[in-house]
DNA sequence: CACGGTTGAGAAAACCTTTTCCCACTTGAC
DNA sequence: GTCAAGTGGGAAAAGGTTTTCTCAACCGTG
């Protein structure tokens, strides 16, 4: 009764369920209706045609299946932000989310090149991908490709969507004002904010929840994201004749860096004299602080992950609603801000 | 004579071969001819047929393509490389060597976990991925998967390979010799080697190499790849009664960058009383510290892009020679050596 | 005029699965 | 003993493409 063929494995290439069919001594539909627990039959059958399938190693051939039911079980992911340095953590989670559902992930760098972009979409439609995901760099810039009217569902990511897409984005404003309460929590009063361009959204978003929090009337420096505009940024707080802060809210974590790195160098102690939070939580950064930073993280690998159900609800024909959802950040207490004991 | 067919755009889905056919008013076998410059047929029908189909748009499904063809045109990338920091810039030369050949690529993050390792093996292997590239953050590890027999080629590249494999790696011994000798250049003559832990295979290449050109006696202190490792090794350093260092080879930029902040906070001048060198050109941390990094890039991309043709050739049973295939490092010269402006 | 060779194009098989019928057989009720 | 209903399983089509084979028409040559 044992009935296996033995050529089936030796015959170069892949076991497919005719392999399986013959090895059960039975029909292809009824190898196939067995194995996706489909149709009619004896539980008997069902159980032997699954247990042979396992024992020759059979594995349905995903293009074929895909032919047929006009699912790919593969997504692609769009990104110009070279480095990886965002898009990493959402690609993390958008694996972590879609793996159970068996989809797969095609990465594609398309840096600033719209000719790249397009090849690298046509390549991802050709291969029917199921839905794809735009990631950036930046908030407030859309990728330098034309997503519209693509038949395939579009979920937009930390960066900027088309107008009725659905996007996922950071609540940077919440964000912000995590970090400025913990500031005034921790009885700092004299704070200002030194952050990158104002031309960033979400430079002007941490801004103005930053004023909300702090007041009106706090300073904010605007200049560039490097470390050397935070060592900028303490000359020139500390060079004229006026207030010394005691807490600085920094617009993310290399800034933050830079103004550890200067107060340091005038003997100013963190977080005894000056207390400063990051924005980023880049681990890189803001591990290698001495001290280690207090910063605002956005939880980019959730975001991924909602992303990655949301384009695969949308490739099913679930239904999703349309707008922008923010998703909160999250304070990361290390030893910049002090308060790293008290467990409040 | 201008037949087209108004619904078949308009039908949901895709526009098939048929499509054109039907709009060409020939079969959709002249048709796959015609687009595919195969058969015989009269250049005017060629002609009219390629631009037909360009006319209505119609794209080839890469499915039912590669179901017949047994290509996929698709691979694999397999990393544990959490972060990206290797693997971003091998994943960039890789897509961009095969982009043109209308490859894409999968990403699978399978951080050391055998059993993610094998779920994505196996979800690649079921979309019949044409090759994997297994990457990684060490060249002296093994990811925590098993890719030995596969019947799809596997390629490695900055990690170890197995027997009888291709590997991919960087020329450590190249690129140290290739620091050393810049600092002897620039007239060192006390040059120390500050450096990660000896049990990685990188490091003792590394120390050897710069052993050869400093000399024999000259010291090298093993440590952990942090900053905080580059100030304690300063402080060793200039702790004890002896020698002062006038260059320092350091085995990675976040060592140089603790030992160049190390050196400054001592009021020693880099360049000019200290010389110090990094190793991996990693942009955030080379280009930040001051002065800027002079360091060893170790060309990550270009390996990516030579895996990325290996693999392709593999693919297409070209036969390519196994071993390990070392790369050279270039040195990127910036400020913190001095000689920047000599042009040498 | 008969015939071999060339040219242009189509029919059909193949790739591997899933799904929709459809058929034969068993069971129980009348 | 006949029928209806239910059960287990198979044949075949479909999905989009490429490739092999076949066929008809046409050409020139002997």
């Amino acid at each position: 009764m044992e009935e296996r063929l033995d050529t089936a494995e030796e015959k170069r290439g892949r076991i497919t369920i005719h392999d399986v069919a013959a090895a059960a001594g039975i029909s292809i539909s009824t190898a196939s209706k067995a194995l996706n627990d489909t149709g009619r039959m004896g539980l008997e059958t069902r159980e032997r045609v699954k247990r042979i399938a396992a024992e020759i190693g059979y594995r349905p051939n995903a293009l074929a299946r895909g032919l047929l039911s006009k699912r790919s079980f593969t997504i692609g992911l769009l990104t110009n932000d070279t480095y990886g340095r965002f898009t990493l953590p959402v690609m993390a989670g958008i694996s972590d989310a879609l793996v159970d559902h068996g989809v797969s992930v095609f990465l594609c760098a398309i840096e600033e090149d719209p000719e790249l972009g397009q090849i690298h979409v046509e390549a991802m439609l050709d291969k029917q991908v199921d839905g794809i995901i735009a990631t950036g760099k930046r908030l407030d810039r859309r990728l330098p490709v034309d997503l519209s009217n693509l038949n395939v569902p579009v979920v937009y990511a930390f960066t900027e969507g088309a107008p009725g897409s659905v996007t996922f984005r950071s609540d940077d404003a919440q964000g912000a004002q995590l970090a400025v309460e913990w500031l005034v929590k921790l009885g700092r009063k004299r704070i200002v904010h030194v952050t990158g361009p104002e031309s960033f959204f979400s430079v002007r978003e941490r801004a103005d929840a930053y004023s909300k929090v702090a007041g009106e009337e706090r300073p904010v420096l605007f200049g560039v994201w490097s470390e050397s505009w935070g060592h900028e940024a303490v000359a020139r707080l500390w060079s004229g004749g006026g207030e010394r802060p005691d807490g600085i809210f920094c617009g993310n974590d290399q800034i933050a860096r830079g103004v550890i790195d200067a107060l340091r160098e005038r003997g100013i102690r963190v977080p005894q004299d000056v207390s400063v939070v990051g924005f980023d939580n880049w681990e890189i950064v803001a591990a290698q602080t001495r001290p280690p930073l207090t910063t605002v993280d956005m939880e980019l690998k959730e975001l991924g992950r909602q992303a990655g159900l949301t384009v695969l609800a949308l490739a099913e024909g679930r239904p999703v609603e349309p707008g922008i959802r923010k998703l909160p950040c999250r304070l990361v207490v290390r030893q910049s801000c002090g308060g790293d004991t008290l467990g409040i």
